[in-house]
RNA sequence: GCCUGUAUGGUGGAAUUGGUAGACGCUCUGGACUCAAAAUCCAGUGUUGGAGACAACGUGUCGGUUCGAGUCCGACUACAGGCACCA
C-alpha cells in the first residue's frame, strides 16, 4: 500500500518549489505545443467530477510532449465575470470581486491537488482590469471598424433576469439560465456584426480538425443559402418590394406574396377597407413572445393587405398578404409564395383559398427515345364504410393497379376519371374528393411496342352507394381482370407500378411537391428537368431584364453585446450631450468598474451602473457626456483569452506579436460540446478579425478541437441537484483513493468523447492496478539489471500502443495495453530494469504522483517530467510465429501456429491436416481456397 | 419534420478498417495462501446443448454484396444531441 496523501503532497510541493512546469515562452529552439482547456467559471461549489476528465486529457498529452522534447504551453485561468457572483453581490451587498477571488483560490487548490502541469505564472482572470483592458481595447477596435455598433432592434428580453440575451442564450423561447420566459422587445443595443464574418467563419470550418457534429452545428447556425432577389412592383402605385427566394425557377408558380407584419411597406400599401384588419393583426403579432410564435407555428395566420404585386416574369397581378410566418429579420422580410412547391405556402394557400399553380412535375418511370405524349388519369375510389380501395387485378397482364385511362380531347381530368370508372367498374354513384399535382410518367407498352410519356393527374373519389351500370369491356379485358376492394397495406405491398403507387401516396398525403422534376407552365423553362439548370437560366433572365439578381443570405444574426448588469466588462464608450458618441482613448483604458453601495438592478431594467453618478456623468475632451452603462456579455472575455496566456503580463499590448506568431494556433483544445455556437463561434470571429487587422498570424484559433463527454451519475443520469445521492465530488475521491487514481479511472472509463456513467467499483479497480504496479516495484523483487527475451515483444508493443493512443487521445486503450504488460511482467521472474524505468515514463502522464515517486525510488533525484520518452523498435514488435485462423465456408474451425511468412501452399497443406478441418472437408468438393498470409485460411467446400 | 451521431455479454467498453467478435476492467465462481478473514496470487466466466472433444446461435431489426460482414450497401426501429416557419 502506498500513501497517496504523503506522496501527492510531496510532489505538489516539489513542482511548486522547482517551477517544474514553467514554460519559457521565448524559447523558440524546440517545437511548440499549445494545449488548452476551456477555462472554468469559478462557481462557489468548486470542481465537479466532469472537470478533471478534459483537464487530465490535455495534461497527459502535455506531459508526453514535454518528454518528447516539445516546448509545451499549458495554461489555466478563470472566466470570472458572471451571474452567480452578481447575485451574491445583490444579496449581500458585498463586491462580487471578493467572492470571485475566494472561489478562484478554491479552484486553484483543487487543480493543484489533481496534479495538472499548468504554468501558474501564466494564470489569467477575465475580471481583472489588467485583462479586461484588452477586452475593451478589442471592442473599441471593432467599434471603430464599424463591426460593433449600437442599433435599435427587437431583442430577447428576459423580465426575470432583467436583461437582454443573445440568441444562443435562448432555448425554445426560454432563457438558457433559469428557464424564464423571453419576449421580443425593441431596444437600442450594442451588437457585433457576426454576419460580416459569416462567409469566413463558414469557409474556415473546412480547415479545422474538429468533430464533424460541431462543424455541422456551426454551419447550421451560420445558415448560408444561395438564392435570388426579385423585385415586385405594387400594382397601381410607384412602390415596389424585393423578395428573397432560393427557388427563382418556380417564379411562374408564384400566386401571392407575403410581407412580414413589421415590413415598412405594409402601412403604405394597405387598401382602405383592409386597414382595420391589418392594424389588428400587426398588434397581435407584436405582443407575441418568441415562445408563442414557436408554439403557434403549426397553424398559419395572416391577412390580405388589399394590394397586388406584379409578378415581373409574366406581369400577372397577385395578392399581397402579411403573415408572421415570414420573418422581418431574415432575407428581405418579404417572400413570393409558390404554394405548389413549398410546404408552408401550400398550407397557407389551402387555408385562405389562394390559387395553386404547379410548375414542376414529379417524374416517375424511365424516359426513353421517341416517346408518344398523352394525357392520362389515375383514379382511386375509396369505400369509407369498409375502409377499402378499389383496385383492378390484371393478373399476368400488369398486376394490381388502380383505374387508369387516357384523356380524350376537350375532356377534363375529372370527366375522364368518372367515365373510366364507369366503363371499367360500373360504379356511377361517386363523389369527387381531391386532385393532386400532375405527375410526369414514362413507360413502355410492350404489347404495342410504343414508349409513352404521360401527363397524369391523380384523383380521389368516394363511393356513395353500390349502384352499378354494366361495364364496357373488350374481350381481352373481360377475361383477365378482376375488380377487388382491398385495404391500404395490400396496396402498399402489391402495387408495383410506380405511377400508381406514387399517385396513391400523394393522394393520401396531399401537399406541396418539393422534389425535382420537369418544369411546366413556365414558358422558357418548360421541359427542363435539372433544378440547377432551371435556376441558372432564370437568374440569367432576371439579371438581363434587371428585375432580380443573385443573392446570398445567412441565418446568423448580430451578436447582442450588452447586458444590463454590473459584473461584466464596462463598454468604453461615452455618449455626449449633443447625441454623438465616442470610444475612450487607449490611455483611458481600462475603464474600471466602480464600486457600488447596492448592486441590485434598477426598476426600469437598466444597468446597476446607472447608480454610480460620478462614474457615469463626466466631462471628456471638454464635452459633457455619460458613460455607457451596459456591460459586455459573458462570452466577451473568453473570446480571446487564448491569446493572453501567451503573454499575460504585457502592459503595452494584448500580447507580443512575435510570441503570438510563434505559439498560435492552439494545437489541442478540449472542452464540452455545449459551447458549439457560443464561445466557439465568437472566438473564431474575434480571431478572424484580429487576423484581418494583422494582430494574429492565423485566422483560426483552434486547430484541433475535442469535446469530452459528460460523466454521469452511477444511475446513468446527469449529476446535479436532481439526484445528489449519485453525484461525485472529486475531493472525496482524492481523499479516499488519491488524485492518481481519479485521473487514471476517468481516463479508463471509456472514450473521451462519450458520456459515461460513474462506477465506484471501477474506481476501486483503478486503484488496485496502481497498487499492483507499486508492489511490482517495491516488494516483488523482479527488477534486475538483466535482459528477459520473454518480455521483449510485448514491451515494444506496449510502448508503441501507448505512444500512439496518447497522441490520438484513446486513453482507455492505452491503459488497457499497460495492464496487459503488467500482467505479463507478473508471470516472469525478471523485469529488466530498463523496461521498468521506461514503463514508469509511460504511466507518468496519467498518474504523475506515484510515478514521480517510483522514479525517485529507482535512484533518480530529479523530476521525471523532462526525461526522454521511450521509443520502440519496429523489428521487435513481432516474433516469427503467427497464429493463423482456419475457416471452412467462412466458419472458424481451428487455428494453428506457423512461422511468419509461410507460403500459401504450405499453409493450405498444413490446414487440411488439422483433425477438425479434415472432418469438415472430407467427402466434399473443394470449390475455392482463400489464403491471406499471416492471417487466415478459408476453404470453401460444396 | 430536417440534420448529425449512437446501438456489441450481467456490466464499463475493445476489435489492426472486410479476416479468430467480446481485448482490458468490473461483477460473479473456483483454487492457493491464512487458525480465520481481508488483501494478494492463480484459473474460469457470451447464450444454449454436451462429462468432453465439439456443435448451434450470437454485435438494435429486416434484406443485400462477399470465400468471409460488428465493420460495406439498402430499408427500418430506438435513443441522444442540434436545428426548427430561415423562403
Amino acid at each position: 500500500m502506498f500513501n497517496t496523501k504523503e506522496i501527492e503532497k510531496k510532489w505538489q510541493n516539489f513542482w511548486d518549489e522547482h517551477n517544474t512546469f514553467k514554460t519559457d515562452i521565448r524559447d523558440f529552439s524546440k517545437p511548440k505545443y499549445y494545449a488548452l482547456d476551456m477555462f472554468p467559471y469559478p462557481s462557489g461549489v468548486g470542481l465537479h467530477a466532469g472537470h478533471p476528465e478534459g483537464y487530465t486529457a490535455t495534461d497527459i498529452v502535455c506531459r508526453m510532449k514535454r518528454m518528447q522534447g516539445f516546448n509545451v504551453l499549458h495554461p489555466m485561468g478563470f472566466d470570472s465575470f458572471g451571474l452567480p457572483a452578481e447575485q451574491y453581490a445583490i444579496k449581500t451587498g458585498n463586491h462580487p470581486g471578493k467572492f470571485t477571488n475566494d472561489n478562484i483560490q478554491t479552484f486553484k487548490h483543487q487543480l493543484k491537488m489533481l496534479g495538472f502541469s499548468y504554468d501558474w505564472d501564466l494564470e489569467i482572470s477575465t475580471c481583472e482590469p489588467d485583462y479586461y483592458k484588452w477586452t475593451q481595447w478589442i471592442f473599441k477596435s471593432l467599434y471603430q471598424d464599424g463591426l460593433a455598433k449600437e442599433v435599435e432592434m427587437p431583442v430577447n428580453w428576459c423580465e426575470e433576469l432583467g436583461t437582454v440575451l443573445a440568441n444562443d442564450e435562448v432555448i425554445d423561447g426560454k432563457s438558457e439560465r433559469g428557464g424564464h420566459p423571453v419576449i421580443r422587445k425593441n431596444m437600442k443595443q450594442w451588437v457585433i456584426d457576426m454576419p460580416a464574418y459569416a462567409e469566413k467563419l463558414l469557409k474556415g470550418l473546412e480547415t479545422l480538425d474538429w468533430p464533424e457534429s460541431t462543424k455541422e452545428i456551426q454551419r447550421n447556425w451560420i445558415g448560408k443559402s444561395v438564392g435570388a432577389q426579385v423585385r415586385f412592383k405594387v400594382a397601381n402605385t410607384d412602390k415596389s418590394f424585393t423578395v428573397f427566394t432560393t427557388r427563382c425557377d418556380t417564379l411562374y408558380g408564384a400566386t401571392y406574396c407575403v410581407l412580414s407584419p413589421e415590413h415598412i411597406l405594409v402601412d403604405e400599401i394597405t387598401s382602405e377597407n383592409q386597414k382595420e384588419q391589418v392594424r389588428e393583426y400587426k398588434k397581435i403579432c407584436s405582443s407575441k413572445s418568441d415562445l408563442e410564435r414557436t408554439e403557434l407555428s403549426k397553424e398559419k395566420t395572416g391577412v390580405f393587405t388589399g394590394a397586388y404585386g406584379v409578378n415581373p416574369i409574366n406581369n400577372k397581378e397577385i395578392p399581397v398578404w402579411i403573415s408572421d410566418y415570414v420573418l422581418a429579420s431574415y432575407g428581405t422580410g418579404a417572400i413570393m409564395a409558390v404554394p405548389a412547391h413549398d410546404e408552408r405556402d401550400y398550407a397557407f394557400a389551402k387555408k385562405f383559398g389562394i390559387e395553386i399553380i404547379p410548375v414542376i412535375e414529379q417524374i416517375t418511370g424511365e424516359k426513353r427515345e421517341n416517346e408518344k405524349l398523352k394525357n392520362g388519369i389515375v383514379a382511386v375510389l375509396y369505400d369509407e364504410t369498409k375502409d377499402k380501395y378499389l383496385t383492378i387485378n390484371w393478373g399476368d397482364l400488369g398486376g394490381r393497379l388502380f383505374i387508369g385511362g387516357t384523356r380524350e380531347e376537350n375532356e377534363t381530368a375529372i370527366e375522364c376519371a368518372i367515365r373510366e370508372i364507369k366503363e371499367e367498374t360500373g360504379y356511377t354513384d361517386i363523389e369527387f374528393i381531391t386532385e393532386i399535382l400532375p405527375i410526369n410518367h414514362h413507360y413502355y407498352a410492350y404489347n404495342k411496342n410504343i414508349a409513352y410519356e404521360i401527363n397524369s393527374t391523380g384523383l380521389l373519389f368516394k363511393l356513395k352507394s353500390n349502384i352499378k351500370e354494366e361495364q364496357q369491356l373488350d374481350e381481352e379485358e373481360k377475361n383477365n381482370f378482376k375488380i377487388e376492394w382491398v385495404d391500404k397495406n395490400i396496396i402498399e405491398n402489391e402495387i408495383k407500378d410506380e405511377l400508381h403507387i406514387t399517385t396513391f401516396k400523394n393522394l393520401l398525403n396531399p401537399g406541396a411537391y418539393t422534389g425535382d422534376g420537369k418544369m411546366i407552365n413556365s414558358e422558357f423553362l418548360n421541359g427542363i428537368t435539372n433544378k440547377t439548370e432551371a435556376i441558372n437560366k432564370m437568374l440569367e433572365y432576371l439579371e438581363e431584364k434587371e428585375i432580380g439578381k443573385k443573392q446570398i443570405n445567412y441565418k446568423i444574426r448580430e451578436w447582442i453585446f450588452a447586458r444590463q448588469r454590473y459584473w461584466g466588462e464596462p463598454i468604453p464608450i461615452i455618449h455626449y450631450e449633443d447625441g454623438s458618441m465616442e470610444a475612450l482613448d487607449d490611455k483611458d483604458l481600462p475603464l474600471i468598474l466602480p464600486v457600488l453601495e447596492d448592486y441590485s438592478p434598477n426598476k426600469d431594467g437598466s444597468s446597476p451602473l446607472n447608480k454610480a453618478d460620478d462614474w457615469v456623468n463626466r466631462e471628456y475632451k471638454g464635452k459633457k457626456g455619460k458613460i455607457e452603462t451596459s456591460t459586455m456579455p459573458g462570452s466577451a472575455g473568453s473570446s480571446w483569452y487564448f491569446l493572453r496566456y501567451i503573454d499575460p503580463h504585457n502592459n503595452e499590448f494584448l500580447a507580443d506579436k512575435e510570441l503570438i506568431n510563434h505559439w498560435m494556433p492552439v494545437d489541442l483544445y478540449v472542452g464540452g460540446p455545449e459551447h458549439a455556437v457560443g464561445h466557439l463561434l465568437y472566438s473564431r470571429m474575434w480571431n478572424n478579425y484580429l487576423y484581418d487587422k494583422g494582430i494574429v498570424s492565423t485566422p483560426e484559433p483552434f486547430k484541433k478541437l475535442v469535446h469530452q463527454g459528460m460523466i454521469l451519475g452511477s444511475n446513468g443520469i446527469k449529476m446535479g441537484k436532481r439526484y445528489p445521492e449519485y453525484s461525485v465530488n472529486p475531493n472525496d475521491i482524492v481523499d479516499k483513493y488519491g488524485a492518481d487514481t481519479l485521473r487514471f479511472y476517468e481516463m479508463f472509463m471509456g472514450p473521451l468523447e462519450a458520456d459515461k456513467p460513474w462506477s465506484n467499483e471501477g474506481v476501486e479497480g483503478s486503484r488496485k492496478f496502481l497498487e499492483r504496479v507499486w508492489r511490482l516495484y517495491t516488494v516483488e523483487n523482479k527488477i534486475k539489471d538483466e535482459e528477459n527475451q520473454n518480455l521483449e515483444k510485448i514491451y515494444h508493443q506496449t510502448v508503441k500502443k501507448v505512444t500512439e493512443d496518447y497522441e490520438s487521445l484513446n486513453f482507455n486503450t492505452a491503459i488497457s495495453a499497460m495492464m496487459i504488460f503488467i500482467n505479463a511482467v507478473y508471470k516472469e521472474t525478471v523485469f529488466p530494469k530498463s523496461y521498468a524505468l521506461n514503463f514508469i515514463k509511460l504511466l507518468n502522464p496519467i498518474s504523475p504522483f506515484i510515478t514521480e515517486e517510483l522514479w525517485n525510488m529507482m535512484g533518480n533525484n530529479d523530476t521525471i517530467a523532462y526525461e526522454p520518452w521511450p521509443t520502440y523498435d519496429e523489428n521487435k514488435l513481432t516474433d516469427n510465429i503467427n497464429k493463423i485462423a482456419i475457416q471452412v465456408n467462412g466458419k472458424l474451425r481451428g487455428t494453428m501456429e506457423v512461422p511468419t511468412n509461410t507460403e500459401k501452399e504450405e499453409l493450405i497443406r498444413l490446414a487440411k491436416k488439422l483433425e477438425n478441418i479434415e472432418k469438415h472437408i472430407s467427402g466434399k468438393e473443394i470449390v475455392k481456397e482463400i489464403v491471406i498470409p499471416n492471417r487466415i485460411v478459408n476453404i470453401v467446400v460444396k
